[in-house]
RNA sequence: GCCGGUGUGGCGGAAUUGGUAGACGCAGCGGAUUCAAAAUCCGCCGCUGUAAAAGGCGUGUCGGUUCGAGUCCGACCACCGGCACCA
């Protein structure tokens, strides 16, 4: 064979492979076991980056695996291909969204080719292709007919320049990105999809999915179940007149006494109300409305409130209650008002201790005492206090007593009541799937009838920044005698939350899914970025469920399992500009010069020779310019270096550093193994493998061999840390450079070894695995190889080493047969000669022996 | 602000169930090979200490549980992800 690796060569060769070989189109069989791998699918901005490579090499890893296990995977891909960088690129360059879109898809296939993924490619479809919407705008009108898609008035961004709706991206310190101009709140009429319909079920089956507990957590709270109850409260205006009710939900009844005050949302329609002869609320509630939608950016704010001079009456005791108007509290949240109880509310004492309103405890602190409240709230639940006939009640008694009182009333019911909102899915953007639905000269709102799907988007537009372009084309939204089409499009989560399902039957022309589906689903692995936790899994989760009950699909679940890959980051260097600004250079320009012990000293730029300065490890990303890219990278190294990289470096979960030094290294690992291989061919024909009479350096390898076996497929196939996989690999291929037994049964042992080395690296590195497997004299395609199988008694060892310590310190090694009694294990370590002098003139209180580990000799 | 996470040598990381801290790799240092360099191979490599040992210290900080804590508990600090129109 060569002597040479020939990245370039063996990667061509073997892409043409598996491509002449159909190897990845993916069969339903009833017969096999099948493995539905999927990563997410990107959006086309332009080329592949790093964050791609990681998350696509994960999901090949996995795949490549599971077919060695023998599962009939399926692996495919395709485009996220709407959305606002799309509009944006057309306002900058004067293109179509569709053509920047389709060769950006162009790219980044070709890139992801050149990567060898194992992907069947002819379930590809970009999520723009009316051959896909069509089905989504189709689901949509039955889900019309169902009752589950409903029109309200809702609050956007809008900018008061451009006359346009702006996402929340687009707002920049409550300016709109491009006008710069104050952003305010509007009020628009928006479709939403019932999610809420769904609360319950989502919540419960997070119980019946493996993933993350720390997503499963953030979902949890996101859906926010929570038990309390709804009251109302009777309420006055400024004259005495009486007004509608004010309804507000609680936790916390147990404090209903401790109520001193009431806040309503800015666009309560009793804000709105006390403002009409109030100009100076009337100026609050225009000061409200200013600024970007987003809750954190609503949280952050700074808590303001003024009264709005009516008063509400405090259900159990009658008391006066002066009604607020704070910015904090959501129209869109529960019923936009909220009872106070500054003694037990940090929010509440804060507001109450800056507007002079009372703060009157009513539970008592752990001790049973009033509590202090002079720097904050008293949160945590105990005994009523100050609360008339349910003193000395605890919260769980307080709880049922007041909710019981307030039913009785006819005030009040126990209520469950979830945080999640119902799913707005309109959007006022042009680059998006039309919203299937037309309104008649009457007024009517009708959805599409099957007849008129698809909608297709109108391809040859002008985009330009002020409102979506299709509101300006009668040609599409003008249906004639005075029906109109709808202008608004979907949310881009509408086609990223079925995408999945539509993989297993993409040629299908006639439904949106068929019995393939049932094949395919759920998802066996999903894999993508954390930063997907929540949004686009709990929508898919939603859409799975909606599928589901309509018959399309039977599976409750999207993804069985879930893997959250880390971000991929890198060092930052800057030099400071003139105006107090930041020049950033990418990494691949510039040189850092190390101490002797390798330490970074400083950097310079290595077209003039000049410092800058380090900024420290940041998210690979355009404003840092900290970027590497990935083309590059290919071209220099290959492929397979690029992915073993990419494993090697960090658990998948973890943020990985890129690090140019570490490419190297990975290079370096696969010109060895190559080296490895060659010298072994060289070496001469190995005789047969006989387990039986090996000597000991032989049975030593060959056990390495086994533990490896062992360990990787556990890493790779339990426990996805591909990291621990490789450096298992790793020190087998070092165990076998070293191994130098070049008789027949010596080579046996060694062909083993590399053999295993070879076949366990292949879903990391496929291509140098599929040239030295047949380099390695295999008529099979290394892509066809069945993964090692582990041989058990391989793995028995004669003696074994314990550690020895004195009171939890370690203070000697010991090697003792695998099957020494305890009692021998004692006496052993209690003789050692450097255990001895730990224990001298001290009195032995306990012998802890861990079998197989250590001992631990308690002294005093 | 709220929800979730992370923190271990000069660096990336390993230690899977409470049981040897630092596997594997990078960087660095020393050597071999070479006319020389690259490439390759061999050795050293947490801090401190010692002639060499022994020993002491050490997993963000402070405290606790335990024979034994990177791992469990409490408080704190720093950084990262998400917050419903970025995808």
């Amino acid at each position: 064979m060569d002597a040479q690796y020939k990245p370039f060569e063996i990667e061509r060769d073997a892409q043409r492979f598996w491509e002449t070989h159909q190897c990845f189109k993916a069969i339903e069989d009833a017969s096999r076991e099948k493995f539905y791998c999927l990563s997410m699918f990107p959006y086309p901005s332009g080329k592949l980056h790093m964050g791609h490579v990681r998350n696509y090499t994960i999901g090949d890893v996995v795949s490549r695996y599971q077919r060695m296990q023998g599962r009939n995977v399926m692996q495919p891909m395709g485009w996220d291909a709407f959305g606002m960088p799309a509009e944006n690129a057309a306002i900058q360059n004067q293109v179509p969204p569709a053509s920047w879109t389709h060769q950006n898809i162009d790219t980044m296939r070709e890139q992801l080719k050149s990567l060898g993924f194992a992907y069947d490619w002819s379930r590809e479809f970009a999520t723009c292709d009316a051959e896909y919407y069509r089905w989504e705008q189709w689901f949509f009108t039955k889900l019309v007919e169902q009752g589950l898609v409903y029109k309200k008035m809702s609050t956007v961004n809008w900018d008061p320049v451009d006359q346009t709706v702006l996402a929340n991206e687009q707002v920049i310190e409550g300016r709109g990105w491009r006008s710069g101009a104050l952003v305010e709140r509007k009020e628009i009429p928006l479709w939403f999809l019932k999610i809420t319909d769904y609360a319950e079920e989502l919540l419960a089956d997070l119980e019946n999915i493996d993933w993350p507990e720390q997503v499963k957590t953030m979902q949890r709270n996101w859906i926010g179940k929570s038990r309390g109850v709804e009251l109302s409260f009777d309420t006055r205006s400024n004259d005495g007149t009486d007004l509608e009710p004010l309804s507000v939900y609680t936790t916390r009844p147990d404090t209903l006494m401790g109520v001193t005050y009431m806040a309503v949302a800015a666009d309560h329609p009793l804000a709105r109300s006390a403002a009409t002869d109030n100009p100076a609320l009337g100026d609050f509630l225009a000061e409200c409305a200013q600024g970007g939608t987003s809750e954190a950016e609503l949280a952050t704010r700074e808590k303001k409130g003024m009264p709005t001079g009516y008063s509400a009456l405090h259900p159990l005791t009658g008391r006066e209650l002066p009604i607020y108007v704070a910015n904090f509290v959501l129209m869109e949240f529960g019923t936009g008002a909220v009872m106070a109880v500054p003694a037990h509310d940090q929010r509440d004492w804060e507001f109450a201790t800056r507007y002079g309103v009372p703060i009157e405890p009513v539970i008592a602190d752990a001790d049973g005492r009033t509590p202090d409240l002079t720097s904050g709230a008293h949160v945590e639940p105990g005994a009523l206090i100050n609360s008339g006939e349910f003193d000395g009640l605890d919260f769980e008694a307080a709880f049922e007593a007041i909710a019981a009182r307030l039913s009785e009333m006819g005030r009040g019911e126990v209520k469950t009541n979830y945080r999640l909102r119902d799913w707005g899915v309109a959007r006022q953007r042009y680059w998006g799937a039309p919203i299937p639905v037309k309104y008649g000269p009457e007024g009517q709102t009708v959805p599409l009838s099957d007849a008129e799907l698809p909608v297709s988007l109108p391809l040859e537009v002008t985009v330009d920044a002020s409102g979506s372009p299709l509101k300006k084309m009668p040609e599409f939204s003008d249906l004639g005698d005075g029906w109109v089409r709808e202008t608004d499009t979907f949310d881009t989560f509408m086609e990223s939350s079925w995408y999945f399902a539509r993989f297993c039957c993409a040629d299908n022309d006639s439904a949106m899914l068929d019995e393939r589906a049932d094949y395919w689903l759920p998802v066996d692995l999903y894999i993508g970025g954390i930063e997907h936790a929540i949004l686009h899994l709990l929508y898919a989760r939603f859409f799975t469920k909606l599928m589901r009950d309509f018959g399309l699909i039977q599976t409750d679940e999207p993804f069985q399992r879930l893997l959250t890959q880390g971000m991929v980051i890198a060092e930052t260097y800057y030099r400071p500009t003139a105006n107090g600004g930041k020049e950033w250079f990418n990494p691949a320009d510039v040189e850092v010069s190390r101490d002797d012990k390798g330490r970074p000293l400083n950097a310079t730029l290595v077209a003039d020779g000049q410092p800058v300065e380090m900024g420290g490890i940041e998210k690979m990303s355009k404003s840092k310019n900290n970027g590497v890219d990935p083309q590059a990278m290919i071209d220099r190294f290959g492929a397979d270096t690029v992915r073993l990289f990419m494993m090697f470096a960090a658990p998948p979960e973890q943020s990985l550093e890129w690090s140019d030094s570490g490419v190297e290294g990975a290079h370096r690992f696969l010109k060895r193994l190559w080296r490895l291989v060659a010298e072994h061919l060289a070496a001469g024909e190995p005789g047969r493998l006989e387990s039986e009479s090996l000597s000991d350096e032989q049975r030593e390898l060959r056990r390495k061999t086994h533990e490896t076996i062992h360990k990787a497929s556990d890493d790779i196939g339990r426990r996805t840390t591909f990291n621990t996989a490789i450096a298992a690999v790793m020190e087998l291929a070092n165990a076998a450079g070293r191994f130098d037994d070049t008789s027949t049964g010596g080579l046996a042992v060694a062909r083993e070894a590399i053999e295993t080395c070879v076949l366990l690296l292949s879903p990391i590195t496929p291509h140098v695995c599929h040239a030295l497997w047949s380099e390695l004299g295999h008529e099979e395609a290394a892509v066809d190889a069945s993964w090692p199988r582990l041989d058990e008694s391989a793995l028995a060892r004669d003696t074994i080493e314990l550690v020895v310590q004195v009171n939890g310190k370690l203070r000697a090694r010991l090697e003792v047969a695998a099957d020494a009694d305890k009692e021998s294990i004692e006496s052993q370590a209690m003789n050692h000669e450097n255990v001895q002098r730990h224990l001298d003139g001290k009195t032995v209180r306990k012998v802890i022996v861990v079998p197989g580990k250590l001992v631990n000799i308690v002294v005093g």
